[in-house]
DNA sequence: CGTACTAGTCTTTTT
DNA sequence: GACTAGTACG
């Protein structure tokens, strides 16, 4: 048995044994806070008697609960598993699957996620007949998501309405949207949180049974938590007041997903016997990648005052660079992986390329597959919310719960099989004046739908209930397969000649694979917990539950982060919101410009916090270098089809140019890269928001321009001599032999002039004669 | 009822 | 430039 204190410096000792009332571990980046948590857990157990049963450890993703759980195991060794260490979320589907009677839910609610939302609220939308093209669901959505994130309940939303008459809409959207949910026996992400908290504050025979339970708290990224996650927590530690909360402020930068970043500053004016840690010596880093980290984030006002420090010495200077296009960007990152590759013992798995957007990893990618270098790509479209994955989650799901509504609606003509929109609409609008469901709408479907559509209609409710039927009996493997064959689902997806047939086929082999990974994975667990003597094991609340039913729950919340495996030997591309918690020996941030990174919006919001915000995005993402870190900016990209300029972006500003590798100057774009002030996007943005000049507008101009003259001018200079700025002269003309990317080859016919861009008709080939536009073509003149 | 084309949106980040 | 939803037409 290794002691839990040997190898922690001072102030992570008093962390591991400061274990009552409550705490506040202020960690900085790399400062070892997950070893504290866990010596902390092993301490708590081992020298105070403290039951394993009694500790909870909340993160936010499950890939951090799962490093957490692994190494809290290791340590701490027989009765580990007892411990829970689970995300917020998955805590609240375990204790409502449990007692979501006592709210009124089914206890095998569906978990909607945000695509369902969306689909759910578009319905919604209809129903109310709100003009979604004034405002579209992704505005309600995100008020209500907010709403909820600060627990304002839908009847709190119509009172404050009452009040404010602009509220009106939403509130009747927010009610509608609530009762619909509720009709689907379905929960959103934030419903999974805000209901919890009702049924604790509803029912205190259960908030005390489980305040009894978990008499220690930990909570990581506690910067993260928003308000209801921070009631949640403190509901549930208040009877012991054990309550641990590790974070740091200067990496808070999930606000536009409602964290309250006050959690943790008021931390100590909510518990006024807290005792504060703060853990400055930084493991992980060399001092000049800290240094930077350091000097960018002193920029910003209103944080906790910490300076990160290691005793590991200076380093190699950071590396920074300016190219021509995100192109030649790309190009660089690539080849200097592969001379690092070439020259050092690295693995590729020790390298990351960050970016601020998704939409940024495409070129990365190309000039990765070209170079032959394996590489992972972190979210993006998600896995479980492609079409072909969505269709089969909806069978799985309708099997498992007959009262989700959406996923009916999903599937009923998936496969085409001759229900159309038609009959759908009459069924609904029986449905709603029947109080049915809608899939017991279908079984009623004789009492209104003529013959022909009918029997369709009783084909599919058969196949359901058939499927349904097996679903208790066969493996889970064996019901999808059931599932692709009565449906001939790949058959009418390969007659259906789409070109990217086949790499949907290989995303279903992919979901089947994971299908039988998870059932063996069940069972390894059931097997494990048998013979643990558990008073109270929570798997009374599990083991009941189908394995279908617990398969669609992990499904709804798994994260994109949480596959990543370090197994693979691959160069890791993500955003740097993704790259949070992790580290590498070499890392790459690229896309250092003003407008990309900080983004547009930062820029020109009045509030100064989303600025601040992403300075804490910066800070994050150098802080995950170890040793080697490069900077890298492009003059111009190409972003939805427009060629943008950027000037580099402010943060590299902001760091020492004594920190930079030496014969590099600081890069600043050239006069002649400067065909226009800034990118269009931008003026566009200025011009639509800010149509009318006011005094703070002007004043806010005014400081832009002292700090970047290239954004002031593009908001000040007027939009028509921008737009006619665009249009470039074409280099072929009619007549003239040109090439498109998929068409071939072809000639020119007609070319004219459509305001902002050439409309062109060439006549191909292959496939004849196209209209298009110039700018998008890109038809090059051939010879 | 199904198809093919069009228009609009997106891009800031995600449990 | 990609994708999606909506619409018009067969």
């Amino acid at each position: 048995m290794s002691n839990v204190l040997e190898s922690l410096n001072e102030e992570q000792k008093r962390a591991v044994k400061q274990i009552q009332g409550p705490l506040l571990i202020l960690a900085g980046a790399g400062s070892g806070k997950t070893r504290v948590l866990t010596n902390r857990t092993a301490y708590m157990i081992r020298e105070c008697g403290v039951s394993p049963f009694n500790i909870l450890a909340i993160t936010f993703t499950n890939k951090a609960a799962s490093e957490m759980r692994r190494r809290i195991d290791e340590i701490v060794g027989y009765g580990s598993e007892s411990i829970w260490v689970s995300t917020f979320h998955s805590m609240c589907v375990r204790i409502l699957r449990r007692y979501g009677d006592r709210i009124g839910y089914d206890n095998s609610f569906t978990i909607y996620d945000t695509d369902d939302s969306k689909v759910l609220m578009k319905d919604v939308c209809k129903r109310l007949k709100i003009d979604t093209k004034q405002s579209p669901e992704r505005v309600f959505l995100w008020e209500i998501s907010h709403a909820k994130d600060e627990l304002i309940s839908e009847y709190d939303y119509a009172k404050k309405a009452s009040y404010d008459f602009t509220l009106q809409d939403t509130a009747r959207v927010y009610r509608e949207y609530q009762e619909s949910l509720k009709k689907n026996n379905a929960m959103d992400f934030d419903d999974l949180i805000v209901k919890t908290i009702e049924l604790f504050k509803s029912c205190p025979e259960v908030l005390l049974n489980y305040q009894e339970r978990f008499k220690y708290i930990m909570v990581d990224e506690y910067q993260d938590t928003n308000t209801a996650q921070f009631e949640l927590v403190r509901l549930l530690s208040d009877r012991y007041r054990n309550i641990c909360v590790v974070g740091d402020d200067d990496q808070s930068i999930y606000k536009f997903r409602g964290a309250n970043i006050r959690n943790i500053l008021d931390f100590e004016t909510h518990y006024r016997d807290a005792c504060v840690i703060k853990l400055e010596e930084n493991y992980r880093s060399t001092q000049n990648i800290l240094d930077a980290a350091n000097s960018v984030i002193h920029n910003n006002m209103g944080r906790k005052d910490k300076t990160l420090w290691t005793g590991r010495g200076e380093g190699e200077k950071i590396h920074l660079r300016q190219l021509d296009s995100a192109y030649d960007e790309a190009e660089f990152v690539v080849d200097d992986i592969r001379k690092n590759k070439r020259e050092g013992d690295l693995e590729y798995r020790d390298t990351a390329v960050l970016y601020r957007t998704n939409a940024q990893s495409r070129a990365i990618e190309e000039k990765l597959i070209m170079a032959g270098i394996p590489y992972n790509v972190v979210g993006g479209v998600n896995f479980y919310s492609r079409k072909e994955i969505k269709d089969l989650l909806a069978y799985l799901k309708v099997i498992d719960n007959g009262r989700d509504d959406l996923a009916v609606k999903r599937i009923i003509n998936v496969p085409k099989r001759g229900i159309g929109s038609s009959s759908v609409s009459k069924l609904e609008s029986f449905a709603e004046a029947n109080g049915l469901s809608f899939y017991e709408a279908l079984k009623r479907a004789y009492m209104i739908i003529p013959g022909k559509s009918l029997s369709k209609i009783n084909e599919f409710t058969e196949l359901i209930e058939e499927l349904r039927k097996e679903a208790g009996e066969v493996s889970l493997e064996d019901l999808v397969n059931e599932i692709l064959d009565r449906t001939e689902y790949i058959e009418k997806l390969e007659a259906n000649d789409e070109y990217d047939a086949k790499a949907r086929v290989e995303n279903i082999d992919e979901f089947i694979t994971k299908v039988v990974a998870f059932e063996e994975g069940s069972e390894d667990r059931e097997e494990d917990s048998i013979g643990i003597e558990d008073k109270e094991r929570e798997a009374e609340d599990q083991e009941e539950r189908s394995i279908l039913s617990r398969f669609l729950q992990e499904v709804a919340l798994v994260a994109d982060i949480d596959k990543v495996s370090e197994d693979d030997n691959r160069v890791l591309l993500m955003t740097l919101h993704s790259a949070k918690g992790l580290e590498f020996p070499y890392v790459y941030i690229t896309g250092m410009e003003e407008g990309l990174f900080p983004g547009y919006m930062a820029i020109s919001s009045e509030d100064e916090g989303e600025l601040e915000e992403e300075r804490r995005l910066c800070y994050v993402g150098i802080t995950r270098a170890k040793e080697h870190l490069t900077l890298t900016s492009a003059r111009s990209r190409m972003v939805r089809g427009e060629r943008q300029y950027h000037a580099p972006s402010r943060f590299l500003d902001e760091i020492p140019v004594k920190l930079f590798d030496s014969n590099v100057r600081k890069p600043r774009i050239r006069e002649e890269d400067r065909p226009y002030p800034a990118t269009v996007k931008v003026q566009k943005e200025v011009f639509r928001t800010k149509p009318y000049a006011s005094s703070s507008q002007t004043s806010k101009y005014r400081l832009a321009e002292e700090k970047k003259p290239f954004i002031a001018k593009a908001a000040i200079k007027t939009g028509k001599s921008m737009l006619s700025d665009c249009k470039d002269e074409l280099e072929y003309g009619v007549g003239d032999r040109v090439r498109h990317i998929k068409f071939g080859d072809g000639e020119v016919l007609e070319i004219k002039s459509g305001g902002r861009d050439y409309e062109v008709t060439v006549k191909f080939d292959g496939p004849g004669v196209k209209k298009m536009f110039a700018g998008f073509a890109k038809l090059v003149k051939i010879m």
